[in-house]
DNA sequence: GCAATAAATGATATAATGTATCATTCTGGC
DNA sequence: GCCAGAATGATACATTATATCATTTATTGC
């Protein structure tokens, strides 16, 4: 179910390149292939599935070997982002945009529809995390959190699902 | 390493024996062993490191479904929590005392020794993340974060381990 | 352009983690 | 003791992830 336009992924393929470029970095065939499956889906999904997509719209079969590398390249280039929960990716919600990961980012998954939302922590959010950890004198480095919930569409869908 | 005195072990697994028989469920031997596993161990556990534990000290092998059941149970007693950025498991720290678990529940996870400190949400930090997730229409089902940080005693030792 | 080098991918094997299913044993109530 | 249900054992298998070495593809210096 391609919920995005073929315009649209293209133009977002076009600056995930620019970005690789940027970094002395190269978007292969297979790495862009990758990319664009996570793009093209609404949901986050696991290196196999991944793999499946890959390997159902191409005739060369793709090793899980790979698809394990090119994710891992994906997230150091920031396209991808791992969700620790669920071992599953998602593709960048910032990439043609100019936005920098200066903040946090958290995700906010729907248990309706799966889908995920990508969100900058709040100033007040890092703020009330970090005085909760500094009661116990914990002092934090890194904050990514995947929280649980229902999105608007399923919230007004009383139904639930998709 | 036996991080925690023999006297102090017993006296949990009776507090978390009588808290089973008031739900009418049953500590046996089997989830009595795992449980004092987690309570020994200064760091979280993988299921699998669960069973070599138990295996090692036992002469009856378990096998790994049943690690994975036992822990199941425990869980749902609310005498391990499950960490599902590493899926690894912790006993619960209230299993003594009287303690509910009605606020989400947090861990604080030290990158320098691999302890967890478990610490109750403070207001501020539940309603400073609904208000995060409100912003894009999301409405939060449960909340339960794994912060990476650095404890107090690591951060005296500047080394960093243990 | 072409060899030398590095980067990326292919291929194979295997480790690690988690679940399904059915058989067996244990437990409490009668 | 017997029965029903709970708990565990045992086996197989699905899923997820990594190690390793061979091969292919790109880049650089000449």
């Amino acid at each position: 179910m391609p919920n995005i336009k073929q315009s649209k992924l293209d133009s977002l393929l076009r600056a995930a390149e620019v970005s690789c470029a940027e970094n002395g970095a190269r978007l292969t065939q297979r790495r862009r292939q990758v990319l664009s499956e996570l793009m093209q889906s609404s949901s986050p999904l696991s290196a196999y599935e991944v793999l499946d997509l890959c390997n159902r719209s191409t005739t060369s079969a793709m090793p899980a070997m790979s698809v394990y590398r090119i994710l891992d390249f994906l997230e150091q280039q920031l396209l991808v982002h791992r969700l620790s929960t669920s071992n599953k990716y998602v593709s960048c919600a910032h990439i043609a945009c100019d936005h920098k990961h200066f903040q946090a980012t958290h995700f906010l998954l729907c248990e309706g529809c799966s889908s995920v939302e990508e969100v900058d922590a709040t100033e007040e959010a890092s703020e009330a995390l970090e005085q909760m950890a500094k009661t116990v004198g914990f002092k934090l480095t890194t904050q990514q959190f995947e929280l649980s919930g229902i999105c608007t569409t399923c919230q007004n869908s009383a139904s639930g699902g998709v």
